[in-house]
DNA sequence: CGCGATTGTCACGAAGCTGTCACATTAGCG
DNA sequence: CGCTAATGTGACAGCTTCGTGACAATCGCG
C-alpha cells in the first residue's frame, strides 16, 4: 500500500513541525505550507490525500481556503481536518459546515491526531471495482480474497496474490520487472529486478503443472499471462 | 404503509403537547415520557420508530440516553433527533457525536419539525429485518440478542456479538481492520487497527473448537468469515 | 461508592513472508 | 558444439504480520 501523503498548513512552524515529526513516524508523507494561498497551488500541484488546516491564519483564513477548495469539484474529494484553538470551539460548527470532515482542538496528542487522521482516510478512500476473474479453471475472487484452481484452494502469499490479480486483469501482454515492480509492488521501493523472478517462480509452483504454463517467459524482456500456447 | 411511532421525551409537559398536536396533525403515532428512565423502557417496550429527545432534562440528561441506545445493539438502528435550547448550541457536536441523527434547536416551527422528522426517517436505514441467522450449528438471534453453538448458548460480550453479527450477515468476504472498524465499531471512532485482532481472538475463543475455523485470517489483509475450507 | 465485566493497548513470541544470494539450468547464437 | 547471457531454483536471514496473555482504564449495575 503506497504512503498518503498529508499537506499540513499552519503559520506557526513549531507546529507544523511537531505534527511532521508524528506524521511521519506514522509513515505518512508530509508536506507543508504555512499560508493559504501557497497550500491552495499545493493542493492543485502534489494532489495531497488529506489537508490538515489551522484555522486562524493571517490572510485568507483556514476556513475560507476549506471553503473554496469544496466549492471546486476538482478537490471537492480531498478530506479536510481543521486545527482549532481552544477558545475558538464555538466555531468549530462553522468549521464543519464549511466542508472539514473532522476537527481537532488544541492543544492534542499526536496518537489522537494520527487515529483521526486514519479514520477520515478510511471513509474517505473508495473501494476498487472488485469483479471475480476466471481464466482456464483458474479464479480469483478478490471480494473474497481467494484463488482457486478448477475448484480447489490455493494458498497464494500476499505478493503472489497481487502479482496474479494484476497479470489476470492484464492479459496478454508482456511486462518487464521494472514495470511489474512499478505495478505491483508500487512506484517507490527499491527492490532489485530479479526479486521479480522469484516470485513468479513462487507464484508458479502454487499454480500447480495444471496452470503454471499460465505465466510464461519472455527472454530478454520479462513475463507474460496468457492462455496462448 | 403504518403510521409511524414518535417518542417525544421532554420534562416538559406543555413542550410535549405542543409537538404531540403538530406530530398527530402529520398522521404520526406519538408516545410520550417526561424522563430518561421511562424513555429506556418505552423505548424497548413500544419499539418506537424515532425518538424525539430533549437535551436538558433532570437527572439522566437526553445526551446519556441517546449515547446509551446507540451503544446497544438493540437500540443502535433507532434514529434519534436531539431538541437544544439556543444557548446549548455549543453542543451540537458533542450530540451528533453521541449518534443523533438530527438537532433541531427550540424555538422551532411545528412545520420545521416534521419537515426535519420525514427527512431523518427518509434517511433511516430499513434496517434489515432482525431474523435469526444459523450457519453450521453456529445460531445468532438479533431479537433475543443470543448466540448459541448446537444449542448450547454461548457468553458472547457486546463487541463480539456486534462483530459477529456483522460476520453471520457477510460472509465470504475479506474485511480489512479497517472496514471492521467502520462496520462494527462505527464510523467515527479512534481506535488501533490492531484491536480487531483481539476481538476476533476473544470471539473464537467463544465459539470454541467446533466454529472458530469459521473466521479466518487473510493474511495481509485481514479477516473473513465463512464455512469453506 | 464498589464490584465485576468489558474494552483498548501493549509487549512478546510464533508463524509466515520477502528480498537476496549463490548456484544450476536453459536458450540463443556463431 | 561451446560460450554467454538470461532465467530457474533452493536456501536463508531479516522483516512483517498475527496470536496471545496481561493490564489499566472505563462502564454498567447495583
Amino acid at each position: 500500500m503506497t504512503a498518503k501523503t498529508v499537506l499540513i498548513v499552519d503559520d506557526e512552524a513549531s507546529i507544523r513541525e511537531m505534527i511532521a515529526v508524528a506524521l511521519e513516524m506514522a509513515d505518512y508523507h508530509v508536506l507543508e505550507a504555512d499560508n493559504a494561498q501557497t497550500a491552495h497551488a499545493m493542493v492543485v500541484d502534489d494532489q495531497p490525500d488529506l489537508l490538515l488546516l489551522d484555522w486562524m491564519m493571517p490572510g485568507t483564513s483556514g476556513i475560507e481556503l476549506a471553503r473554496r477548495l469544496k466549492r471546486d469539484t476538482a478537490t471537492a474529494e480531498l478530506p479536510i481536518i481543521l486545527l482549532t484553538a481552544k477558545s475558538e470551539e464555538d466555531n468549530k460548527i462553522q468549521g464543519l459546515e464549511a466542508g472539514a470532515d473532522d476537527y481537532i482542538t488544541k492543544p492534542f496528542s499526536p496518537r489522537e491526531l494520527v487515529a483521526r487522521l486514519k479514520a477520515v482516510l478510511r471513509r474517505a478512500t473508495p473501494t476498487g471495482v472488485e469483479e471475480t476473474v476466471e481464466i482456464d479453471g483458474l479464479r480469483l475472487d478478490p471480494v473474497s480474497h481467494r484463488v482457486s484452481a478448477n475448484g480447489e484452494a490455493l494458498d497464494v502469499g500476499p505478493t503472489e496474490y497481487r502479482l496474479l490479480q494484476f497479470f489476470m486483469t492484464h492479459q496478454e501482454r508482456a511486462y518487464t520487472r521494472s514495470q511489474l515492480l512499478d505495478q505491483v509492488w508500487g512506484g517507490n521501493v527499491y527492490v532489485e529486478e530479479r526479486t521479480v523472478d522469484v516470485h513468479i517462480r513462487r507464484l508458479r509452483k502454487v499454480l500447480g503443472d495444471d496452470h503454471q504454463h499460465l505465466i510464461q517467459t519472455v527472454r530478454g524482456t520479462g513475463y507474460r499471462f496468457s492462455t496462448k500456447e
